[in-house]
DNA sequence: CAGGATCCCTCTAGATACTG
DNA sequence: CAGTATCTAGAGGGATCCTG
């Protein structure tokens, strides 16, 4: 491992930028993280970060996502200026869901995230193999 | 925004691996997504990523964990191979918490995110407030 | 010191049914 | 079509007590 990574900022400040310092729980970064955190919001930003889609194709998307937390998690989305929501007046109404340039800005490094769990999911999935052998003996 | 980040690959595809394609609930990148995704997991990589710490100094360091929690995600940490876990045999015991290479690995894009976070959390507070003022109109 | 075990509560998330 | 409303099971998470 390359540990240069490591010294783009003092390690103690990276940590403090996230805790919050003295105020721990009302931390920004921690906030805005918490918002990404959820289980289906990186997944929706990800799908958006193709193209527009309007609910009923988000639904078939995502088969396994229920109805009320696909409302639900676009809300948030939205709430937090990730992805933006627009009502067509058709009968009956559609509506469509973008990424605003924010999402699109957020979707840079997160996509190096989903990246990285592409090229190790094997060693994740090999570390918890090992892990769950030795713990039963 | 610069929208050559897109490029790097067909867009539907960023969704697919993320998606799993045909089995999506077994999708490995969601799965391995997953286990960075808890309340607590990214803040204690990030708090490792520093140096490595004793249980007590990590509870001192993240005052509003529980020691269930914090005990319960340094497993599950330590299961999927971000984190080694060493005894010290002294009287009494002490343990020792650090990051492995995989964890270090995993550091550099979750450091990504919260790099962004901290420049953009102020965009996602204004959209919050934006949002709440405009939906109770 | 570093946890395991237990109890309890809240809040999430899923299923189902209904509406503009 | 795109939601809202309601109910409920289950996970997340806190407090307390106990142990090697």
């Amino acid at each position: 491992m390359d540990s240069k990574v490591f010294n783009l900022k003092t390690k103690l400040e990276v940590y403090k930028a996230m805790s919050g310092g003295a105020n721990f729980a009302d931390c920004p970064v921690r906030d805005v993280i918490q918002g990404i955190n959820g289980k289906w919001s990186s997944l929706l930003v990800m799908a958006l970060a193709e193209k527009p889609y309007r609910f009923g194709a988000l639904r078939r998307l995502v088969p396994d996502i229920s109805q009320r937390m696909l409302t639900q998690t676009l809300q948030e989305l939205q709430r937090d200026g990730y992805v933006h929501r627009e009502v067509f007046p058709t009968k009956p109404p559609s509506v469509e869901y973008s990424l605003t340039d924010l999402g699109r800005s957020m979707f840079v490094p997160l996509y190096q995230l989903v990246q990285w769990a592409e090229l190790n999911h094997d060693a994740v999935r090999e570390a918890r193999a090992a892990f769950d052998a030795s713990s039963q003996a």
